[in-house]
DNA sequence: ACGATACCGAACACATCGTTCGACATCAGT
DNA sequence: ACTGATGTCGAACGATGTGTTCGGTATCGT
């Protein structure tokens, strides 16, 4: 890709999250984004058939990386992936949230998180169905319950504890999230 | 009040709730609304802030009507509080949904459901908290969870149960989700 | 019947959107 | 270093939406 294209392109990104940070989605508007990228307008509609396709195209790159740093194929956590319990590999996502990877802290604290955590609940399914063994015991229990109905649920807990979490402070630790997590699912 | 005031505040929620089960929130204008509602422009604008006041107002006065319907206070439900299980009253809301009482499944059904089940969320967890004898038996069985992340977590999948059956076409009956909801929580 | 109040409708200033175009800057390849 | 291709700039444009104003009219409650 064109040097003055991947500049632009995550000047934009840029700052269109620290404006997300700041403000709602709906009352962001392409002058503001283009004026603190400082990238003209021409440009950025070269770039972005719409506002909607940028957001859509930022969540889609940062969750991508998130959950690569958290896949099996990631040399340096395939043990978290070893044992049958769903803890260790959770705790780990919570941490990289803490550690703010990304910057994907903000945009999940602030007044856009039904968003992010839409695409982040999506990301989390695929998880879930691709080690169906970390959830071995959970699923012996529910065996009357539909596959897809229990995917389905236990991404949507995981989204909601953060949720609660972020909502409180995020004073717990992120030992105790996973805990209270397994304890509820 | 005013009967001319009424008719037009019930002109405007339904021009309004009408659109949002056809449209995105985002993408609806004022001018559409006062159209279908035929109510002029100013008038819209002397009861209504903003478009988002709408919503508030909208969400406000169907999720007070649901939540009545079912609260403690109607005579006729009350049998439902009596025991200790959390099945009925939850099998008695989602048949009040099924027969999309205040036209609410459309709203539910549609593309702005994260924005009505953020508030049907809301009143859930009032439901919860002020009849905690439901959950008695579950509490005693999570006596390590904060009270206030239970009921969020109680809430929280409640409407996920109602998102999973809405987004699979509401195929199961109100007994089966019931049941599910019952498992997993 | 009468005064108060709500509604209408047109016009207004203003903001945002998404597009167009010509001039200029930067790129990759020879 | 030259060159053609490509990316960017910035101004301007029409279209659309927002929220307000105001004089005239219809309907209300009493």
């Amino acid at each position: 890709m064109d040097r003055r294209q991947k500049k632009t392109r995550e000047a934009i990104f840029k700052a269109f999250s620290e404006l997300l940070a700041k403000k709602h989605y709906n009352q962001i508007t392409v002058r503001e984004i283009i004026e603190r990228a400082d990238v003209g307008r021409a440009t950025f509609y070269s770039h972005f058939e719409t506002k909607d396709f940028l957001l859509r195209e930022l969540c889609e790159e940062l969750f991508c990386h998130i959950f690569d740093a958290t896949e099996a194929g990631n040399e340096t956590h395939r043990h978290i992936f070893e044992c049958n319990t769903p803890a260790p590999v959770f705790v780990h996502l919570l941490r990289h949230l803490q550690k703010n990877d990304y910057n994907i802290l903000a945009l999940l604290a602030c007044e856009n998180n039904d968003l992010f955590l839409g695409y982040f609940k999506d990301n989390l399914k695929l998880l879930i169905q691709r080690q169906p063994h970390l959830f071995e015991q959970r699923r012996k229990d529910a065996q009357a319950l539909p596959q897809d109905f229990w995917v389905h649920h236990a991404a949507a807990t995981f989204v909601e504890t953060i949720k609660w979490w972020i909502g409180g402070g995020m004073r717990e630790s992120p030992e105790t999230l996973a805990a209270y997590f397994e304890l509820v699912v």
